[in-house]
DNA sequence: GAGGTATAG
DNA sequence: TTTTCTATACCTC
Protein backbone atom coordinates (compact mmCIF):
# COMPACT_ATOMS: atom_id res chain seq x y z
CA UNK A 1 0.00 0.00 0.00
CA UNK A 2 0.92 3.28 -1.21
CA UNK A 3 -0.03 6.65 0.30
CA UNK A 4 1.04 10.09 -0.90
CA UNK A 5 0.97 12.68 1.85
CA UNK A 6 2.77 15.95 2.23
CA UNK A 7 4.21 16.30 5.57
CA UNK A 8 4.40 14.35 8.78
CA UNK A 9 0.94 14.76 10.69
CA UNK A 10 -0.83 13.18 13.40
CA UNK A 11 -2.58 11.71 10.38
CA UNK A 12 0.56 9.61 9.31
CA UNK A 13 0.88 8.17 12.86
CA UNK A 14 -2.75 7.45 12.95
CA UNK A 15 -1.81 5.35 9.40
CA UNK A 16 1.05 3.55 10.82
CA UNK A 17 -1.27 2.47 13.60
CA UNK A 18 -3.86 0.93 11.43
CA UNK A 19 -1.00 0.06 8.74
CA UNK A 20 2.11 -0.91 9.65
CA UNK A 21 3.70 -1.11 6.47
CA UNK A 22 2.27 1.66 5.24
CA UNK A 23 5.00 3.05 2.58
CA UNK A 24 4.57 7.29 3.19
CA UNK A 25 5.66 9.45 0.02
CA UNK A 26 6.62 12.82 1.17
CA UNK A 27 5.56 15.65 -1.97
CA UNK A 28 3.14 14.86 -4.60
CA UNK A 29 3.05 16.07 -8.04
CA UNK A 30 -0.26 16.91 -9.54
CA UNK A 31 1.13 17.49 -13.34
CA UNK A 32 0.10 14.01 -14.60
CA UNK A 33 -3.82 14.78 -13.21
CA UNK A 34 -3.73 17.94 -14.59
CA UNK A 35 -2.31 16.77 -17.90
CA UNK A 36 -4.41 14.22 -17.72
CA UNK A 37 -7.69 16.73 -16.42
CA UNK A 38 -6.88 18.90 -19.79
CA UNK A 39 -6.54 16.28 -22.33
CA UNK A 40 -9.92 15.10 -21.38
CA UNK A 41 -11.51 18.71 -21.59
CA UNK A 42 -10.06 18.64 -24.96
CA UNK A 43 -11.64 16.12 -25.91
CA UNK A 44 -15.02 16.26 -24.51
CA UNK A 45 -14.81 19.91 -25.57
CA UNK A 46 -14.27 19.00 -29.26
CA UNK A 47 -18.77 17.56 -29.38
CA UNK A 48 -19.88 20.18 -28.26
CA UNK A 49 -21.05 22.49 -30.55
CA UNK A 50 -21.90 25.58 -28.27
CA UNK A 51 -18.10 25.25 -26.61
CA UNK A 52 -19.82 25.33 -23.35
CA UNK A 53 -17.61 23.12 -21.66
CA UNK A 54 -16.87 24.25 -17.79
CA UNK A 55 -14.43 22.12 -15.77
CA UNK A 56 -14.65 22.01 -12.13
CA UNK A 57 -12.06 20.76 -10.59
CA UNK A 58 -9.87 17.97 -12.18
CA UNK A 59 -12.35 15.57 -13.11
CA UNK A 60 -15.71 17.05 -13.43
CA UNK A 61 -17.13 18.80 -16.21
CA UNK A 62 -20.28 20.76 -16.97
CA UNK A 63 -21.76 20.63 -20.78
CA UNK A 64 -24.19 22.98 -22.28
CA UNK A 65 -25.49 20.68 -24.96
CA UNK A 66 -29.12 22.29 -26.00
CA UNK A 67 -28.21 23.11 -29.17
CA UNK A 68 -27.23 19.59 -30.22
CA UNK A 69 -30.41 18.29 -28.65
CA UNK A 70 -32.94 21.09 -30.45
CA UNK A 71 -30.86 20.48 -33.60
CA UNK A 72 -31.80 16.39 -33.37
CA UNK A 73 -34.83 16.33 -31.46
CA UNK A 74 -35.92 18.42 -34.82
CA UNK A 75 -34.58 15.65 -36.97
CA UNK A 76 -36.06 13.06 -35.28
CA UNK A 77 -37.61 10.09 -37.34
CA UNK A 78 -41.45 9.76 -36.09
CA UNK A 79 -42.09 6.33 -38.25
CA UNK A 80 -39.22 4.52 -37.00
CA UNK A 81 -38.22 5.66 -33.52
CA UNK A 82 -36.47 2.83 -32.79
CA UNK A 83 -33.85 3.60 -35.55
CA UNK A 84 -33.17 7.27 -34.83
CA UNK A 85 -29.79 9.01 -35.49
CA UNK A 86 -27.85 11.54 -33.48
CA UNK A 87 -26.31 14.38 -35.85
CA UNK A 88 -22.93 15.14 -34.40
CA UNK A 89 -22.19 18.07 -37.31
CA UNK A 90 -24.23 20.21 -38.58
CA UNK A 91 -22.56 19.99 -41.92
CA UNK A 92 -21.62 16.43 -42.61
CA UNK A 93 -24.78 14.27 -42.36
CA UNK A 94 -21.98 11.21 -41.80
CA UNK A 95 -21.03 11.83 -38.65
CA UNK A 96 -22.57 11.12 -35.35
CA UNK A 97 -24.37 7.76 -33.65
CA UNK A 98 -27.26 5.37 -34.36
CA UNK A 99 -29.87 4.86 -31.21
CA UNK A 100 -33.26 3.84 -30.20
CA UNK A 101 -35.31 6.67 -28.89
CA UNK A 102 -37.53 4.22 -27.60
CA UNK A 103 -35.31 3.24 -24.21
CA UNK A 104 -33.47 5.42 -22.18
CA UNK A 105 -29.70 4.57 -21.48
CA UNK A 106 -28.99 4.24 -17.99
CA UNK A 107 -30.81 5.14 -14.89
CA UNK A 108 -33.77 7.17 -14.07
CA UNK A 109 -34.88 8.73 -11.28
CA UNK A 110 -37.43 8.63 -10.53
CA UNK A 111 -36.56 4.74 -11.86
CA UNK A 112 -38.74 3.22 -14.63
CA UNK A 113 -40.46 -0.10 -15.15
CA UNK A 114 -37.99 -0.55 -17.96
CA UNK A 115 -35.07 -0.79 -15.34
CA UNK A 116 -37.29 -3.16 -13.13
CA UNK A 117 -36.75 -6.97 -14.87
CA UNK A 118 -40.06 -6.32 -16.42
CA UNK A 119 -41.44 -5.75 -20.21
CA UNK A 120 -40.05 -2.12 -21.15
CA UNK A 121 -42.37 0.10 -21.49
CA UNK A 122 -42.33 2.38 -24.69
CA UNK A 123 -40.79 5.93 -24.27
CA UNK A 124 -43.49 8.63 -24.94
CA UNK A 125 -42.14 10.13 -28.31
CA UNK A 126 -44.68 12.70 -27.80
CA UNK A 127 -43.91 16.54 -29.48
CA UNK A 128 -45.29 19.50 -27.94
CA UNK A 129 -44.50 22.88 -29.57
CA UNK A 130 -41.43 22.73 -32.06
CA UNK A 131 -38.58 21.86 -29.47
CA UNK A 132 -39.79 18.32 -28.52
CA UNK A 133 -40.98 17.26 -25.37
CA UNK A 134 -38.83 17.90 -22.53
CA UNK A 135 -38.89 14.00 -21.65
CA UNK A 136 -37.70 13.94 -25.63
CA UNK A 137 -34.89 16.14 -25.11
CA UNK A 138 -33.86 14.76 -22.03
CA UNK A 139 -34.18 11.00 -23.63
CA UNK A 140 -31.99 12.20 -26.52
CA UNK A 141 -29.20 14.15 -24.40
CA UNK A 142 -29.19 11.14 -22.53
CA UNK A 143 -28.09 9.09 -26.02
CA UNK A 144 -25.40 11.75 -26.03
CA UNK A 145 -24.31 11.14 -22.87
CA UNK A 146 -23.82 7.47 -23.49
CA UNK A 147 -22.20 7.69 -26.61
CA UNK A 148 -19.57 9.81 -24.72
CA UNK A 149 -18.70 8.11 -22.43
CA UNK A 150 -18.19 5.24 -24.74
CA UNK A 151 -15.50 7.28 -26.48
CA UNK A 152 -14.44 8.21 -23.45
CA UNK A 153 -13.65 4.94 -22.56
CA UNK A 154 -12.33 3.33 -25.88
CA UNK A 155 -10.74 6.71 -27.01
CA UNK A 156 -8.76 7.46 -23.55
CA UNK A 157 -9.65 4.89 -21.19
CA UNK A 158 -11.50 6.51 -18.72
CA UNK A 159 -14.64 5.37 -17.10
CA UNK A 160 -17.17 8.19 -15.52
CA UNK A 161 -20.54 8.83 -14.41
CA UNK A 162 -22.84 11.41 -16.09
CA UNK A 163 -26.16 12.99 -14.78
CA UNK A 164 -28.39 14.58 -17.83
CA UNK A 165 -30.92 17.17 -16.59
CA UNK A 166 -31.74 21.21 -17.43
CA UNK A 167 -29.31 22.50 -14.65
CA UNK A 168 -25.75 22.25 -13.20
CA UNK A 169 -27.70 22.11 -10.07
CA UNK A 170 -29.58 18.65 -11.32
CA UNK A 171 -27.26 17.35 -13.60
CA UNK A 172 -24.57 17.17 -11.04
CA UNK A 173 -27.11 15.69 -8.25
CA UNK A 174 -28.33 13.27 -11.06
CA UNK A 175 -24.87 12.22 -12.07
CA UNK A 176 -24.60 11.59 -8.25
CA UNK A 177 -27.44 8.92 -7.80
CA UNK A 178 -25.61 6.39 -9.23
CA UNK A 179 -21.85 5.97 -8.88
CA UNK A 180 -19.18 4.33 -10.49
CA UNK A 181 -19.84 4.64 -14.48
CA UNK A 182 -23.44 5.01 -14.98
CA UNK A 183 -25.18 7.63 -16.00
CA UNK A 184 -28.55 8.93 -14.46
CA UNK A 185 -31.25 10.99 -16.12
CA UNK A 186 -33.35 13.43 -14.09
CA UNK A 187 -37.16 12.66 -15.75
CA UNK A 188 -40.03 14.78 -15.97
CA UNK A 189 -42.34 16.51 -15.29
CA UNK A 190 -39.92 19.22 -14.06
CA UNK A 191 -43.08 21.13 -12.93
CA UNK A 192 -46.07 20.45 -10.55
CA UNK A 193 -49.47 19.89 -12.54
CA UNK A 194 -53.00 18.97 -11.53
CA UNK A 195 -52.32 15.59 -11.66
CA UNK A 196 -48.95 15.02 -10.82
CA UNK A 197 -48.74 17.30 -7.40
CA UNK A 198 -45.37 16.73 -6.93
CA UNK A 199 -42.51 17.74 -9.29
CA UNK A 200 -39.87 14.88 -10.15
CA UNK A 201 -37.21 17.86 -9.17
CA UNK A 202 -38.92 18.78 -5.63
CA UNK A 203 -38.96 15.28 -5.04
CA UNK A 204 -35.71 14.27 -6.00
CA UNK A 205 -34.03 17.02 -4.03
CA UNK A 206 -36.24 16.43 -0.98
CA UNK A 207 -34.43 13.14 0.16
CA UNK A 208 -31.23 14.86 0.06
CA UNK A 209 -29.19 16.09 2.97
CA UNK A 210 -29.22 20.05 3.01
CA UNK A 211 -24.90 19.94 3.31
CA UNK A 212 -25.21 18.26 -0.21
CA UNK A 213 -26.82 20.23 -1.76
CA UNK A 214 -23.77 22.18 -4.50
CA UNK A 215 -23.79 25.92 -3.62
CA UNK A 216 -24.60 25.17 0.19
CA UNK A 217 -21.44 24.52 2.20
CA UNK A 218 -20.67 23.84 5.77
CA UNK A 219 -21.44 27.13 7.04
CA UNK A 220 -24.35 27.78 5.41
CA UNK A 221 -25.91 23.65 5.96
CA UNK A 222 -25.26 24.43 9.79
CA UNK A 223 -26.78 27.29 9.90
CA UNK A 224 -29.51 25.98 8.06
CA UNK A 225 -29.57 22.70 10.76
CA UNK A 226 -29.67 24.92 13.57
CA UNK A 227 -32.98 26.71 11.98
CA UNK A 228 -35.07 23.93 11.60
CA UNK A 229 -33.75 21.80 14.77
CA UNK A 230 -34.34 24.90 16.96
CA UNK A 231 -31.56 26.95 18.47
CA UNK A 232 -30.07 25.03 20.59
CA UNK A 233 -27.09 24.42 18.02
CA UNK A 234 -25.82 20.94 18.57
CA UNK A 235 -22.49 20.79 17.40
CA UNK A 236 -20.85 23.53 18.48
CA UNK A 237 -21.44 23.00 22.45
CA UNK A 238 -20.80 19.68 22.68
CA UNK A 239 -18.52 17.52 22.39
CA UNK A 240 -16.35 16.76 19.73
CA UNK A 241 -17.29 12.87 19.34
CA UNK A 242 -20.77 13.33 20.02
CA UNK A 243 -21.04 13.66 16.09
CA UNK A 244 -24.98 12.48 16.29
CA UNK A 245 -25.61 15.72 14.19
CA UNK A 246 -28.70 14.91 12.95
CA UNK A 247 -29.99 14.79 9.68
CA UNK A 248 -31.73 17.66 8.40
CA UNK A 249 -33.06 17.33 4.73
CA UNK A 250 -34.22 19.06 2.44
CA UNK A 251 -37.91 19.01 2.51
CA UNK A 252 -37.20 19.60 6.66
CA UNK A 253 -36.70 23.05 5.37
CA UNK A 254 -38.86 23.69 2.26
CA UNK A 255 -41.43 22.35 4.72
CA UNK A 256 -40.31 24.13 7.82
CA UNK A 257 -43.58 26.42 9.49
CA UNK A 258 -42.67 30.22 8.34
CA UNK A 259 -39.93 29.42 5.66
CA UNK A 260 -39.35 32.37 3.44
CA UNK A 261 -36.67 33.82 0.80
CA UNK A 262 -36.14 36.51 3.80
CA UNK A 263 -36.15 34.25 6.39
CA UNK A 264 -33.18 32.37 4.96
CA UNK A 265 -31.62 35.68 4.12
CA UNK A 266 -31.58 36.38 7.53
CA UNK A 267 -30.58 32.83 9.23
CA UNK A 268 -27.58 32.65 6.38
CA UNK A 269 -26.25 35.94 6.96
CA UNK A 270 -22.82 36.48 8.39
CA UNK A 271 -19.70 38.15 7.39
CA UNK A 272 -17.88 36.86 4.15
CA UNK A 273 -21.85 35.89 2.90
CA UNK A 274 -23.05 37.56 0.14
CA UNK A 275 -26.33 39.51 -0.42
CA UNK A 276 -29.08 37.84 -1.60
CA UNK A 277 -28.21 34.33 -0.32
CA UNK A 278 -31.11 33.52 0.60
CA UNK A 279 -32.64 33.57 -2.73
CA UNK A 280 -30.01 31.61 -3.81
CA UNK A 281 -30.16 28.87 -1.30
CA UNK A 282 -33.74 28.87 -1.91
CA UNK A 283 -33.75 28.56 -5.15
CA UNK A 284 -31.26 25.86 -5.06
CA UNK A 285 -33.87 23.95 -2.54
CA UNK A 286 -36.40 24.12 -4.68
CA UNK A 287 -34.31 22.69 -8.09
CA UNK A 288 -33.93 26.17 -9.45
CA UNK A 289 -30.46 27.19 -10.59
CA UNK A 290 -30.22 29.42 -14.09
CA UNK A 291 -26.17 29.86 -13.64
CA UNK A 292 -24.60 29.14 -17.10
CA UNK A 293 -22.35 26.57 -18.29
CA UNK A 294 -19.18 28.83 -18.81
CA UNK A 295 -16.55 28.75 -21.52
CA UNK A 296 -13.51 27.74 -19.67
CA UNK A 297 -11.13 30.56 -19.78
CA UNK A 298 -8.05 30.49 -21.47
CA UNK A 299 -5.86 31.19 -18.61
CA UNK A 300 -6.53 30.66 -14.58
CA UNK A 301 -7.56 33.44 -12.41
CA UNK A 302 -4.78 33.02 -10.17
CA UNK A 303 -1.66 30.35 -9.24
CA UNK A 304 -0.90 29.68 -6.30
CA UNK A 305 1.28 27.56 -4.35
CA UNK A 306 1.49 26.54 -0.31
CA UNK A 307 3.18 24.23 1.91
CA UNK A 308 2.28 23.45 5.43
CA UNK A 309 4.41 23.17 8.13
CA UNK A 310 4.70 21.53 11.98
CA UNK A 311 7.23 24.20 12.48
CA UNK A 312 8.41 27.43 11.19
CA UNK A 313 9.96 29.95 13.26
CA UNK A 314 13.14 31.22 11.96
CA UNK A 315 13.96 33.51 9.15
CA UNK A 316 16.86 31.18 7.83
CA UNK A 317 13.84 28.46 7.10
CA UNK A 318 11.26 31.05 5.84
CA UNK A 319 13.55 32.34 3.32
CA UNK A 320 14.52 28.79 2.59
CA UNK A 321 10.93 28.20 1.93
CA UNK A 322 10.17 31.30 0.15
CA UNK A 323 12.40 30.50 -2.42
CA UNK A 324 11.32 26.86 -2.53
CA UNK A 325 7.62 28.30 -3.02
CA UNK A 326 8.82 30.82 -5.78
CA UNK A 327 10.40 27.99 -7.49
CA UNK A 328 7.13 26.36 -7.75
CA UNK A 329 5.05 29.23 -8.67
CA UNK A 330 7.18 30.44 -11.32
CA UNK A 331 7.54 26.65 -12.87
CA UNK A 332 3.01 26.70 -12.75
CA UNK A 333 3.36 30.01 -13.99
CA UNK A 334 5.39 28.36 -17.19
CA UNK A 335 3.44 25.06 -17.54
CA UNK A 336 -0.24 27.27 -17.06
CA UNK A 337 0.18 31.01 -18.69
CA UNK A 338 2.57 30.30 -21.46
CA UNK A 339 2.00 28.81 -24.87
CA UNK A 340 3.99 27.73 -28.28
CA UNK A 341 3.67 30.48 -30.18
CA UNK A 342 2.59 28.98 -33.48
CA UNK A 343 2.02 31.69 -35.34
CA UNK A 344 5.16 34.09 -35.09
CA UNK A 345 4.56 36.03 -38.11
CA UNK A 346 0.79 36.95 -37.16
CA UNK A 347 -0.19 40.45 -37.74
CA UNK A 348 0.27 40.79 -41.23
CA UNK A 349 -3.12 39.66 -41.84
CA UNK A 350 -4.47 43.20 -41.25
CA UNK A 351 -6.38 41.98 -38.96
CA UNK A 352 -5.52 44.46 -35.55
CA UNK A 353 -3.16 42.31 -33.74
CA UNK A 354 -2.53 43.02 -30.55
CA UNK A 355 1.15 43.80 -30.86
CA UNK A 356 1.99 42.98 -27.13
CA UNK A 357 1.19 39.28 -27.83
CA UNK A 358 3.64 38.96 -30.84
CA UNK A 359 6.36 40.92 -28.79
CA UNK A 360 6.05 38.59 -25.81
CA UNK A 361 7.46 36.32 -28.05
CA UNK A 362 10.66 35.20 -26.68
CA UNK A 363 12.89 32.59 -27.94
CA UNK A 364 14.34 30.16 -25.46
CA UNK A 365 16.49 27.33 -26.36
CA UNK A 366 15.64 24.28 -23.80
CA UNK A 367 17.27 21.43 -23.02
CA UNK A 368 14.79 19.03 -24.67
CA UNK A 369 14.62 20.77 -27.47
CA UNK A 370 18.09 20.98 -27.70
CA UNK A 371 18.92 23.14 -30.50
CA UNK A 372 15.07 23.41 -31.37
CA UNK A 373 14.20 26.90 -31.18
CA UNK A 374 10.66 27.04 -29.40
CA UNK A 375 8.42 30.59 -28.91
CA UNK A 376 6.70 31.18 -26.47
CA UNK A 377 4.11 33.46 -25.03
CA UNK A 378 2.44 34.67 -21.92
CA UNK A 379 -1.51 34.20 -23.10
CA UNK A 380 -1.88 35.86 -19.29
CA UNK A 381 0.29 37.86 -16.99
CA UNK A 382 -0.46 38.01 -13.23
CA UNK A 383 0.27 42.10 -12.15
CA UNK A 384 -0.45 41.60 -8.33
CA UNK A 385 1.92 38.68 -6.25
CA UNK A 386 0.54 38.02 -2.53
CA UNK A 387 2.08 36.02 0.46
CA UNK A 388 -0.26 34.61 2.90
CA UNK A 389 1.00 32.80 6.04
CA UNK A 390 -1.14 30.63 8.74
CA UNK A 391 0.24 31.68 12.51
CA UNK A 392 0.05 28.44 14.45
CA UNK A 393 -1.67 30.61 17.37
CA UNK A 394 -4.25 32.79 15.89
CA UNK A 395 -3.51 36.57 16.76
CA UNK A 396 -4.36 35.82 20.83
CA UNK A 397 -5.22 39.83 20.47
CA UNK A 398 -8.80 39.34 19.55
CA UNK A 399 -9.98 37.64 23.13
CA UNK A 400 -12.60 36.03 21.84
CA UNK A 401 -12.75 33.39 19.00
CA UNK A 402 -10.68 33.91 15.87
CA UNK A 403 -10.97 30.75 13.17
CA UNK A 404 -9.77 33.27 11.17
CA UNK A 405 -6.31 31.89 10.31
CA UNK A 406 -4.70 33.16 7.21
CA UNK A 407 -3.44 36.71 6.92
CA UNK A 408 -2.46 38.26 3.48
CA UNK A 409 -0.10 41.20 2.23
CA UNK A 410 0.17 41.69 -1.49
CA UNK A 411 2.26 43.75 -3.86
CA UNK A 412 3.04 44.60 -7.68
CA UNK A 413 4.67 41.28 -9.64
CA UNK A 414 8.01 42.73 -10.65
CA UNK A 415 8.31 42.64 -14.13
CA UNK A 416 11.14 40.51 -14.28
CA UNK A 417 9.27 37.47 -13.61
CA UNK A 418 8.17 37.19 -17.11
CA UNK A 419 11.61 36.85 -18.20
CA UNK A 420 11.94 33.69 -20.47
CA UNK A 421 15.53 34.31 -20.51
CA UNK A 422 16.58 33.04 -17.04
CA UNK A 423 16.09 29.60 -15.67
CA UNK A 424 13.23 29.19 -12.80
CA UNK A 425 15.98 29.22 -9.77
CA UNK A 426 17.70 32.36 -10.55
CA UNK A 427 14.35 34.38 -10.49
CA UNK A 428 13.08 32.12 -7.49
CA UNK A 429 15.77 33.43 -5.31
CA UNK A 430 15.02 37.17 -6.85
CA UNK A 431 11.62 37.21 -6.34
CA UNK A 432 11.84 35.54 -2.48
CA UNK A 433 14.88 38.19 -1.50
CA UNK A 434 13.47 41.27 -3.12
CA UNK A 435 9.72 40.98 -2.90
CA UNK A 436 8.90 37.95 -0.94
CA UNK A 437 10.42 39.05 2.27
CA UNK A 438 9.11 42.45 2.37
CA UNK A 439 5.98 41.44 2.38
CA UNK A 440 7.20 38.75 5.05
CA UNK A 441 8.36 41.46 7.01
CA UNK A 442 5.23 43.14 6.88
CA UNK A 443 3.09 40.26 8.06
CA UNK A 444 5.61 39.41 10.88
CA UNK A 445 7.50 42.91 11.77
CA UNK A 446 8.84 40.73 15.02
CA UNK A 447 12.38 39.48 14.47
CA UNK A 448 10.96 36.06 16.29
CA UNK A 449 7.93 34.84 18.58
CA UNK A 450 6.39 33.53 15.37
CA UNK A 451 5.80 30.70 14.16
CA UNK A 452 3.62 29.37 11.44
CA UNK A 453 1.62 26.09 9.61
CA UNK A 454 1.13 27.47 6.61
CA UNK A 455 2.90 29.95 3.37
CA UNK A 456 1.24 30.09 0.55
CA UNK A 457 2.50 32.41 -2.46
CA UNK A 458 0.24 33.89 -5.08
CA UNK A 459 0.47 35.28 -8.78
CA UNK A 460 -2.64 36.96 -8.86
CA UNK A 461 -4.68 39.68 -10.39
CA UNK A 462 -4.12 38.19 -14.15
CA UNK A 463 -4.27 40.11 -17.23
CA UNK A 464 -5.18 38.49 -20.15
CA UNK A 465 -3.09 38.93 -23.34
CA UNK A 466 -4.20 40.01 -26.28
CA UNK A 467 -6.20 37.40 -28.64
CA UNK A 468 -9.92 37.18 -28.36
CA UNK A 469 -11.65 36.15 -25.09
CA UNK A 470 -13.24 33.72 -26.38
CA UNK A 471 -15.68 33.50 -23.69
CA UNK A 472 -17.11 36.86 -25.10
CA UNK A 473 -17.95 35.71 -28.25
CA UNK A 474 -19.66 32.91 -27.45
CA UNK A 475 -21.62 34.53 -24.48
CA UNK A 476 -25.17 35.35 -25.40
CA UNK A 477 -27.87 36.43 -23.24
CA UNK A 478 -30.60 34.06 -22.93
CA UNK A 479 -33.84 35.76 -21.62
CA UNK A 480 -37.74 35.47 -22.53
CA UNK A 481 -37.92 33.38 -19.33
CA UNK A 482 -41.60 32.84 -18.04
CA UNK A 483 -42.31 32.74 -13.95
CA UNK A 484 -42.02 29.67 -12.27
CA UNK A 485 -45.20 28.02 -11.87
CA UNK A 486 -46.11 26.91 -8.22
CA UNK A 487 -49.53 25.80 -7.24
CA UNK A 488 -50.73 27.06 -4.12
CA UNK A 489 -51.68 23.95 -1.84
CA UNK A 490 -49.28 22.05 -0.09
CA UNK A 491 -46.45 23.45 -1.81
CA UNK A 492 -43.62 25.77 -0.59
CA UNK A 493 -43.87 29.52 -1.82
CA UNK A 494 -41.31 29.90 -4.13
CA UNK A 495 -38.84 32.94 -4.49
CA UNK A 496 -39.90 35.69 -6.29
CA UNK A 497 -38.98 37.14 -9.48
CA UNK A 498 -39.05 35.45 -13.04
CA UNK A 499 -37.14 31.81 -12.72
CA UNK A 500 -36.71 29.92 -15.90
CA UNK A 501 -38.81 28.15 -16.92
CA UNK A 502 -37.26 24.42 -17.27
CA UNK A 503 -39.06 23.19 -20.23
CA UNK A 504 -36.78 26.20 -22.32
CA UNK A 505 -33.83 25.57 -20.80
CA UNK A 506 -30.51 24.34 -21.42
CA UNK A 507 -29.91 20.30 -20.99
CA UNK A 508 -27.09 19.71 -18.94
CA UNK A 509 -24.64 17.26 -18.63
CA UNK A 510 -22.47 16.45 -16.03
CA UNK A 511 -19.52 14.17 -16.55
CA UNK A 512 -17.45 12.71 -13.90
CA UNK A 513 -14.51 11.40 -14.29
CA UNK A 514 -13.99 7.51 -12.39
CA UNK A 515 -10.85 5.89 -12.96
CA UNK A 516 -8.33 5.17 -15.32
CA UNK A 517 -8.36 1.82 -16.72
CA UNK A 518 -4.32 1.50 -16.86
CA UNK A 519 -2.72 1.19 -13.69
CA UNK A 520 -2.44 4.10 -11.43
CA UNK A 521 -0.61 3.08 -8.68
CA UNK A 522 2.94 4.97 -9.46
CA UNK A 523 2.67 7.63 -7.12
CA UNK A 524 5.26 10.17 -8.71
CA UNK A 525 7.94 10.93 -6.51
CA UNK A 526 8.70 14.49 -5.80
CA UNK A 527 11.40 15.67 -3.75
CA UNK A 528 11.49 18.66 -1.32
CA UNK A 529 15.52 18.97 -2.26
CA UNK A 530 17.01 21.69 0.02
CA UNK A 531 19.45 22.23 -2.65
CA UNK A 532 20.58 25.88 -3.04
CA UNK A 533 18.39 27.48 -5.54
CA UNK A 534 21.23 29.46 -6.65
CA UNK A 535 22.71 26.99 -9.64
CA UNK A 536 22.52 28.87 -12.75
CA UNK A 537 21.72 27.16 -15.89
CA UNK A 538 23.47 29.01 -18.05
CA UNK A 539 22.64 26.74 -21.07
CA UNK A 540 19.37 28.64 -21.27
CA UNK A 541 20.94 32.25 -22.74
CA UNK A 542 19.18 32.66 -26.04
CA UNK A 543 20.36 34.96 -28.43
CA UNK A 544 19.46 36.95 -31.39
CA UNK A 545 21.18 38.53 -34.56
CA UNK A 546 20.21 42.19 -33.59
CA UNK A 547 18.94 41.12 -29.99
CA UNK A 548 18.74 43.39 -27.03
CA UNK A 549 17.92 42.84 -23.36
CA UNK A 550 15.29 44.52 -21.83
CA UNK A 551 16.36 46.49 -18.59
CA UNK A 552 13.30 46.21 -17.17
CA UNK A 553 12.43 42.25 -17.32
CA UNK A 554 15.76 40.89 -18.83
CA UNK A 555 14.23 39.62 -21.48
CA UNK A 556 16.23 38.87 -25.26
CA UNK A 557 14.08 39.57 -28.23
CA UNK A 558 14.62 41.16 -31.44
CA UNK A 559 15.29 44.43 -31.58
CA UNK A 560 11.85 45.68 -33.65
CA UNK A 561 10.26 44.30 -30.43
CA UNK A 562 11.70 46.38 -28.41
CA UNK A 563 9.02 49.35 -28.35
CA UNK A 564 5.90 47.17 -27.91
CA UNK A 565 7.50 44.99 -25.46
CA UNK A 566 8.46 48.56 -23.40
CA UNK A 567 4.55 49.32 -24.06
CA UNK A 568 4.01 46.11 -22.23
CA UNK A 569 5.64 46.84 -19.30
CA UNK A 570 3.63 50.25 -19.14
CA UNK A 571 0.11 48.48 -18.80
C1' DG B 1 -6.13 47.52 -5.03
C1' DA B 2 -6.06 45.07 -0.64
C1' DG B 3 -7.64 41.82 2.72
C1' DG B 4 -10.99 38.58 4.00
C1' DT B 5 -14.92 34.54 3.92
C1' DA B 6 -17.38 30.68 1.82
C1' DT B 7 -17.39 26.87 -1.27
C1' DA B 8 -15.73 23.14 -4.04
C1' DG B 9 -12.81 19.20 -5.48
C1' DT C 1 -14.63 21.77 10.51
C1' DT C 2 -10.52 20.20 9.53
C1' DT C 3 -6.78 17.14 6.56
C1' DT C 4 -4.00 19.62 2.51
C1' DC C 5 -3.55 22.23 -1.57
C1' DT C 6 -5.81 24.74 -5.19
C1' DA C 7 -9.11 27.71 -7.39
C1' DT C 8 -13.21 30.72 -7.65
C1' DA C 9 -16.85 34.19 -6.44
C1' DC C 10 -17.98 37.81 -3.79
C1' DC C 11 -17.79 40.75 0.36
C1' DT C 12 -15.98 45.37 2.60
C1' DC C 13 -12.87 49.10 2.97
Amino acid sequence: MIASMRRFSSLITEAKKICPDVVIVLGEDLTRFRDASKDLYNFLQEFVWSKRVERLGFDEIFMDVTDMIDYNVELLNSNDPSNSYFHLSRTDPAIGFSYDITQIPGHTYPPTASELPSPTTPVPTSREGGRGSLHTRLVVASHLARYLRHQLETEKGYTCTSGISTSKLLAKLAGAANKPNAQTTLLPPYEPSAETRESNVTSFLDAHEVGHIPGIGFKSAQKLRNHVLGQPAPSSKTPMYDRTEEKVLVRDVRWFPSISLEVLEKVLRGPGVPQGIGGKVWGLLNGVDDTEVVLARRAPRQISIEDSYLRLDTLEEVNRELRMLAQSLIRRMHTDLLEDDVDPNSGGDGTASPLVSDVLSIETVTESSARQATKKRWIAHPRTIRLTTRPRHPSATDGARRPTTRISRSSPMPPFLLSLAHPPTQLASKLATETLLPLFRKLHPEKSGWDLSLINVAAVNMAEEGGQDIGRMFRRQEGGLSGWKVEDRDIPPSPPGPLPNPHERTAVESLHIDQRHGSEDRIPLTQESNEDACDPDTDEQSTFQNSDQCNVCGAQMPDFAMPAHERFHQT
